[in-house]
DNA sequence: ATAAGAATGTTATGATATTACATCAATTGC
DNA sequence: GCAATTGATGTAATATCATAACATTCTTAT
């Protein structure tokens, strides 16, 4: 794998049309806002995700089927990353808790449970959908 | 809402599908396991599902798109459930952590965000599958 | 008995994701 | 050079997951 500062450009378009998104997208709805620039199937838009995955500049939110640039792309060294999740604004906030971490991998340790992968999404109502 | 000591034909169908299944089920899985039982569309199995969970009878586990019953039937009093998931046998072990909770509770408290639905999958392998 | 609310049955459709196969481009080993 | 490999792409078809819309039946409270 070579470093990232090579995208393809399937994988720069979609990687910009996340980072320019107003929140958490849909890959149909990707699929649709590259209409213009040639995309004309959902693998595309896939494809790219994926690599963008990898690359841990793009996350999938499990939750709600949809994805987002990543807002702390320069360590992405494993650390858990927790998600909240505004239901009604469709805001998304980007966090890590140490604590948290550690209580869930001492969990796994006792088990005898190798993760590969560990979500965590919060859903509700952010500070401004929620005062509203 | 009545108590649960009365489940409708359907949703006992379903909730007994998934007691019975060796992991997590998919609603189309179990749409085909309840064939012979007359069920015939999707709507039966969702519609079972969504009663099943608001009484706390099942689970979703969102990343992976299948449910499961209950692990903890008893006391289902709003508390964080965690789930560690064997992405190799399929097996799915529930759990809580108090750490855990209050942590994320207190970075929801922090930001003034209202939180309806939280979600905790790890994805692994789990010590049987991890050994083998 | 009847009205209100749930649950059900059925068809159709929407939304999300992958398989399969052909092609093209860059890199590597000889 | 030039096959051989590898990775990216294009395209069509299909698989998988979930809900909308509507009619009907069942339950229960009054």
């Amino acid at each position: 794998m070579k470093a990232p500062a090579e995208l393809t450009k399937n994988q720069a378009l979609v990687l910009d049309a996340l980072s320019h998104a107003e929140g958490p997208l849909s890959a149909y709805t990707i699929l649709d806002r590259l209409r213009d620039d040639g995309f004309r199937a959902p693998l595309q838009v896939y494809r790219a995700l994926e690599k963008l995955q990898e690359l841990g500049l793009v996350h999938r939110l499990e939750s709600i089927n949809a994805f987002v640039a990543c807002a702390h792309p320069h360590d992405h060294h494993q650390e858990l990353i927790a998600f909240a999740i505004c239901e009604n604004c469709g805001k998304v906030d980007e966090f890590s808790d140490e604590m948290v971490e550690e209580r869930l991998g001492r969990w796994a340790k006792a088990h005898d449970f190798r993760p590969s992968k560990t979500t965590i999404e919060i859903r509700g109502a952010c500070r401004t959908c929620s005062s509203a």
